[in-house]
DNA sequence: TGAACATATGAACAATCATTCATATAACGT
DNA sequence: ACGTTATATGAATGATTGTTCATATGTTCA
């Protein structure tokens, strides 16, 4: 026997079924919610933003962009091979450096955007 | 004595001194790549892009986003808090009920970006 | 005022993740 | 071939974070 009350255990009832209903049937299906997640979790770290923004300023190599962050090799390359297997950033091989720069416009679209976003007062961090 | 080759321990010195310097006299300061990854950061988790995703079709209350997704009211009440702090939701009271819309349009052009980015064959989460 | 309902919140736990350390791969100069 | 340089990577670790559980706040109705 199961209750009468909750379907399931935890999870409520809705109080407006036909709001529910309606957003049910526009709510794209979970791997889009998941992946548009995933995207945005790579823009979500400070060393990353902090990669983009200089590599939309200039391509560069590995050595270079841990200079300019003051951060080790090993941890920009790290962040790299994130970005890059993200599609966020692309490589371009030239002796025994290799040159990163942006792979997608709409990455400098994207930081533009929550640029705008801060600018109106909208998440801050450092200031509160 | 310290050492000649390395000013500091673990980080390494730049290649190409010219773009070093032209980039980092481009970049911005910390405080913004700080409070821009920390925007982002708060569209990287699959719950609150649904709940985002959900307002933008129509205001709700805590009760039906729980029913929606699947999920726990407590759950959805804690990030739903997450999405206020950052503005990127507003609340509207109403009785018991407590109804939740977007609070900024900006969120749906980077939500938009997002997914373009995701057309244009970026970043595969599920779909590899 | 008391019961029922809707939401918020604090502490705890599990899972995720960015960095470090050590080491591997690869390319260049000699 | 050897040493040097540039980059990549695997394992370990410390920090962050999303969810759960229990409970608190606040509203409505009787």
């Amino acid at each position: 026997m199961i209750q009468n009350r909750e379907e399931v255990p935890g999870i409520p009832e809705p109080l407006h079924c036909e709001t529910v209903e309606s957003v049910k049937g526009q709510m794209p299906g979970n791997d889009f919610c998941s992946s548009l997640a995933d995207f945005f979790k790579i823009l979500g770290d400070m060393t990353r933003v902090r990669i983009l923004l200089a590599l939309s300023f200039s391509e560069m190599c590995v050595l270079d962009i841990a200079f300019l962050l003051g951060m080790t090799q090993s941890a920009i390359s790290h962040q790299l091979r994130v970005l890059r297997h993200a599609r966020l950033v692309k490589a371009r091989k030239a002796g025994k450096s290799i040159f990163y720069s942006l792979d997608d416009e709409h990455v400098e679209n994207i930081v533009e955007e929550g640029f705008e976003h801060l600018r109106h007062g909208g998440t801050r961090g450092a200031a509160g």
